[in-house]
DNA sequence: TTGTAGGCGTTATCAA
DNA sequence: TTGATAACGCCTACAA
């Protein structure tokens, strides 16, 4: 059996209450008796238990943190952000993975509410109406990590990256290098933030640049190796006019799609230049380097985090949503069309 | 406020404890109050907080997970399996990195016997007798993973994978495909499984072999790319008589020293052949792809959480070693040495 | 089958 | 400055 405070309190020959201040520093104590029951304390490594705690000060000190897949390095990243400032401020985070499937987050949601989590931080892949009302329903608050709700905004407090500016912008680099022809490799298309935003950004650099894209130049699967070389044998296959350049929608994706190229003997970046997202730490890894769009995982975690706590501690109210810059990373697997 | 056993109890005109009851069908409840108290939780959508339970029951249903590096991809893929098991079996998993620093270490240890988590899977570095005794002191269960403890086996329940055999199978493999200057590329001195265990596996299948290695042949450093990079560097400057293969402590490793070899101009697997290990997805992104030795991190995770649910249950007292079987995976970067 | 009441380990209120 | 004592929300003998 665990000593509890009645024991220190016993041994120490104070009262429950003293022990309780002598800890908490809540209210004054006398030198003396401060010193004396903070031996005993010491003697015994009595801790105090949290739930007890937390039962009556309706504080766990625990952070829910749901992401749809633990060992997508993506997640990983964030999650490490995240726990970074959490255990600076002295949260511990309890990690809970939702297969981005709508049934299992609205589970997680209860679940975190039961153990009385003091806030949640939430990455999911199709934020609509029925999770937003969930979560506004809760006991505690949630701020939305690296996707946007999909639904009215400012509603739920968000950290994330500008999807649709960072593909836009990825585009535009590409048709500033020289390039016309240039087809996209992207998610799944029931994500809101991480598919079809991208896709948008896409649509948009090119209609502005008035270049019209065929329907066979846009494929979407899965944010995989697997599916990024499938997606590009379709391109390939089904184009009799190949593109120039490609765009994907993740680093994983570009992978898999320069895999499939090489396979076929197309030369990558000279008859295709490929760019990526996310900058995984693998990028580098590859030769020639992958060109990218960074986006600050770790980062966009601390922030959220930040965020977070903000709204647990009750400095701040009003839900808003907070960009963390992304950035073209020009490396190997992109180069300029000579005309 | 949320709502309460009572506030239920009040508005189904019955008791506290037969709420209690219909919940947790613990005792004979007639059916026709147990529909009428169902039907108040459910409109009610109440809830049982989960902090007075446990303050009660002694059981909190969270398992605490100790890992080095949370973006790590190995750890990503044990705490991916870990956690498929505990959702399954209604436990909840609050992670923790530790940054493989013992201090951090010990603390997160008290932090998790605070929360009175039901039990605990560590994933460490350098499991020394300190970090022993405290955990045989904390009031829950705790089993190793990835990592068996330095000292006396078999005090904590470990399960792990095989590291001495599973690099002195991989240095095998490269004595069966006749190598004979074989050089090693590994993880850090003080890393207890991963590193000193390796290095052990690596030494006993060349000296098995009747061959002697010069210590200019053996490279420690960090499980990354960058270091694996250096190290090559490192082995191929300092050595005259280059190896004709090289075991790797880690895919990372591996890839980096792969890297630099390419930038050399030094072929693989022509003139160097190289092994990893872990089997990192990303192992068959590369070209040609990674030889290496898989280690099902994601069943060990698995199986590590049973083994830990035992504990926590009651059903196990006897702390053993079990270790998951590891597999040498061949593809291109290898090949048979022509004599 | 149902209800009463005590207790889990803390914090917080109120007197002293 | 210190100490009783009532919560906190729930489970569980023990009674009825």
């Amino acid at each position: 059996m665990a000593i509890t405070i009645a024991d220190i309190a016993r041994e120490a020959g104070v009262s429950i209450s003293t022990v309780s201040r002598v800890m908490n520093n809540t209210k004054p104590v006398s030198p003396e008796l401060r010193e004396r029951v903070y031996e005993i304390i010491e003697k015994n490594h009595f801790k105090p238990n949290a739930l007890a705690q937390g039962l009556i000060t309706k504080k766990t000190n625990i952070v829910g943190v749901v992401i749809p897949d633990i060992s997508n390095p993506v997640f990983g990243a964030l999650t490490k952000g995240i726990n970074s400032v959490c255990t600076k401020k002295g949260y511990t985070i309890m990690v809970c993975e939702s297969g981005g499937e709508q049934e299992q987050e609205m589970k997680l949601l209860d679940v975190l509410e039961d153990k009385q989590t003091d806030g949640v931080l939430f990455a999911g892949v199709d934020i609509n109406q029925v999770l937003v009302d969930a979560m506004l329903k809760k006991q505690y608050p949630v701020v939305l990590v690296t996707q946007e709700s999909a639904v009215e905004e400012n509603v739920i407090d968000t950290v994330t990256h500008d999807n649709v500016r960072a593909v836009y912008d990825a585009t535009k680099f590409l048709l500033d290098n020289g390039h016309e022809r240039i087809a996209y490799l992207g998610g799944p298309k029931h994500d809101f933030s991480s598919g079809k935003k991208r896709l948008k950004g896409y649509r948009m650099a090119l209609e502005e640049a008035g270049i019209t894209v065929p329907d066979s130049y846009i494929e979407q699967g899965e944010f995989s190796f697997q599916s990024g070389y499938e997606g590009m044998k379709r391109l390939y296959e089904e184009n009799s006019i190949l593109p120039t350049a490609v765009v994907a929608g993740s680093d994983l994706i570009a992978i898999g799609g320069i895999q499939f190229l090489n396979s076929v003997g197309v030369s990558v970046p000279d008859e295709i230049s490929i760019i990526g997202f996310d900058d995984l730490d693998f990028a580098t890894c590859l030769r020639p380097e992958l060109s990218t769009v960074r986006i600050p995982y770790f980062a966009e975690g601390e922030k959220a985090a930040k965020e977070l706590i903000k709204f647990m501690t009750g400095s701040k109210e009003k839900a808003a949503t907070h960009y963390v810059p992304h950035k073209i990373i020009r490396r190997g697997t992109t180069r300029a069309k000579s005309k």
